[in-house]
DNA sequence: GCCAACGTTGGC
DNA sequence: GCCAACGTTGGC
């Protein structure tokens, strides 16, 4: 099983509305390594739910439920999207601050690559963010 | 509003 | 294939 960590700026899409939907398409994106990073999702896997711009924090936890397919918000069909399903949000949300702060989060490719919109988290990342978190998996 | 860090486009 | 110009993302 695999880790990931997703963005989205609250005001497109936010936590609020992934868990009044519970299973929604993530789609839009527009990056060929993002894109990657989409198409190596399981059913099963796990992924923060960050929110960028005005909220810069981790709120939540999604579980992959459908697997790499064409992105019906994409004309050419080169892009593809997965369904998410809200999983939990975070009893304490983890601020971008408090990431950048730690010594043992610097690897983060949140931090690593900053623009990119889809990044893998590594087992051990994983944990130590949802211990932070107080997220009850 | 600005800027850094990319990614993409198009001229050569 | 190189590189300058441009566009976008996202933090500050």
């Amino acid at each position: 099983m695999n880790y990931w960590l997703v963005k989205s700026e609250p005001a497109a899409f936010s936590w609020t509305e992934q868990v009044r939907n519970d299973v929604e398409p993530w789609t839009g994106v527009r990056n060929y390594q993002a894109r990657n990073n989409l198409a190596a999702m399981k059913c099963g896997d796990l992924a923060f739910f960050y929110h960028s711009v005005t909220d810069k924090q981790i709120v939540g936890v999604v579980e992959i439920v459908r697997e790499a397919y064409p992105d019906p918000t994409a004309q050419d069909g080169k892009w593809v999207c997965v369904d998410v399903k809200a999983r939990g949000a975070m009893a304490e949300p983890i601020t971008l601050a408090a990431i950048k702060a730690d010594p043992d989060l610097q690897d983060l490719a949140l931090l690593r690559q900053s623009r990119l919109s889809v990044v893998p988290v590594n087992d051990a990342q994983w944990r130590y963010l949802c211990d932070l978190g107080k997220w009850q998996g």
